[in-house]
DNA sequence: TTGAAAGCGTTACCAC
DNA sequence: GTGGTAACGCTTTCAA
């Protein structure tokens, strides 16, 4: 019925100004009397009156949007960063346009929605960019940003936990705790995440001496956890300690031991990564390293909102260090 | 640097057309030569042209984004359904505007900024809108749809699981299965999902003989199944079967009477509701009625872009069966 | 402090 | 088929 829409021009009408003071109203809020700007502010409200956002960011060339593309949304890690995403940008007054990708590399078609919304930012979170990708959105004055995951001499700036300081600190951990025989159940090798965790953890055995880490490659999913491990433990290698690449893997890993005839963790030692809720639940009382996302959030859409403003972009890589969370899937030295 | 941005003008130049034309090519693509269309295509690929969507939605009144505002993403079960709400809308040219609601009804600010920019619709999943809020919709022309939940008398439409034949169902299963004492962990009471999950499970339960039912309050949280549990079993009343208002819960109830001593099974039965993918994990094994998610998402789609079609409105509801999945947790008539 | 007018990058409606 | 031109609803000069 009301087809019409309400614009700063109908508001004006009834309050007897101009819609350039309309606009004043609802934008700089400078140099306007308060007189009228009551008058509109009371006739904005009487007609139920809200800017067009559209129209706004045509001529601002600012959408106060932002492009979230994430993948493996169904890792509990991952929609936890999206709520504190959320909320700390609906704080600035930013939204979220939301993409979900299914490959490590973000598709050009998923690049060619956001440039034509002209989104102010993009967050990138567990995917790369290709270069000709990171290209487009520069040269449409896009501001990127990876969250958990880097590469090596980047046009862009990336935050992401210290895997490889924790993957460290996790070896240490096993060795101290009494164990001799290693596993790690990684995910896709192609991510940095996984390759640093990898790395840390077996730099930190070789130093103690340990150089035969038994490694499964899995995907980061439940199932892949759960297959890894039963394989690593029907095979003729002795192991008596698991870490994970993430804690959905370890839960899957977990349950697969205990299929098995294992008990965890007095057979058996497992060890996560992210400290997702679940890891706290007392089926699993998951030994992990809790990944600090509030930090992580907030360092990211900090370096975004500043690449936006900036001129020049600044380029830098954010390494957090997160921390142990003990419980008790891991046997302490008897 | 290359500061300024490319539009359909520039592309009209390179190709020696006019704007007009090269407005065509990306648009209708009706009445245009095949040559033309050659050099502008070829104009655009070499300037690295891409449509300005917000232009054209200042323009053709349609943005080509909807909104849709999720509540409890932590719910292993909604992850899932914003992943395939995303999937599919994309397919049809639709992006998403995500938001976090945290409240059983969607905030004013919140439906702001949803008509700020103009969404052309509106999905809404376990929260509800106020009548005002509903008014600004549809004032706006702002078509909208429930997920998961309904209302009597609505002024739009709902898609949602039937949720009381589903209770039913559930009832009368575990009647079948032999068990005489009943109890219900409930989600928050003033969602129309629980409470017709309780209503069906009651119903069919009383049609049994069955009147006794004990009921406790929780809020579709992990730690409220847990604590809900340990107080129903550990209070005087006999217990042998609990149905939860969601999986969530029920991994919670089944932790904390594993932790009580309990055999699942065998000491306790327990059922679910959502089948989220940790119930068929081995640690938990648990029977469970199957939310349609596919089937919900597509039909909300559906409904959603009709609407948005049509001039006037045409409200419906529906309801989707869902279905029981048997798994290990609830112990078989002996 | 105010209002008129020029855009922003499109689409849509005209003539030709 | 094609190009000129008027919107769309706003922000932003620029004069007054």
């Amino acid at each position: 019925m009301s087809k019409k829409k309400i614009t700063s021009m109908d508001v004006a009408k009834l309050a007897g100004v101009s819609q350039s003071t309309v606009s004043r109203v609802f934008g700089s809020g400078a140099n306007v009397s308060e007189k009228k700007r009551n008058q509109i502010l009371e006739a904005a409200e009487l007609l139920g009156y809200q800017p067009n956002a559209i129209a706004r960011g045509l001529i601002t060339n600012k959408t106060n949007m932002i492009g979230i593309v994430m993948r493996n949304i169904q890792n509990p890690f991952y929609p936890e960063v999206l709520e504190k995403f959320y909320t700390r940008l609906a704080e600035k007054g930013y939204h979220l346009i939301f993409m979900n990708s299914e490959h490590n590399f973000v598709q050009e078609d998923e690049i060619s929605h956001l440039i034509e919304y002209h989104v102010d930012g993009v967050i990138i979170t567990d995917a790369l960019l290709s270069s000709s990708a990171v290209q487009r959105f520069l040269k449409n004055d896009i501001a990127i940003i990876l969250f958990n995951r880097y590469i090596e001499n980047p046009d862009y700036s990336a935050v992401f936990c210290d895997n490889f300081y924790a993957g460290q600190e996790i070896g240490n951990y096993l060795v101290k705790t009494g164990h001799k025989h290693f596993a790690f159940i990684s995910g896709p090798l192609e991510t940095s995440t996984t390759i640093d965790r990898k790395k840390g953890f077996e730099q930190a055995l070789a130093k103690h001496g340990y150089f035969d880490i038994a490694v499964e490659i899995g995907n980061y999913s439940y199932e892949s956890g759960f297959e890894a491990a039963k394989k690593l433990l029907q095979s003729n290698k002795i192991v008596d300690s698991i870490f994970c690449g993430n804690d959905i893997t370890a839960l899957g890993a977990i349950d697969a031991a205990k299929s098995l005839g294992y008990n965890i963790p007095e057979d058996l030692s497992v060890i996560g990564f992210d400290d997702i809720n679940m890891a706290s639940w007392p089926s699993y009382s998951l030994t992990t390293w809790k990944q600090p996302i509030e930090d992580m959030v907030n360092q990211t859409i900090d370096l975004l909102l500043h690449e936006m403003d900036e001129e020049e972009k600044s380029v830098s890589s954010h390494a957090l260090p997160g921390e142990l969370i003990i419980r008790g899937s891991v046997r302490q030295r008897e």
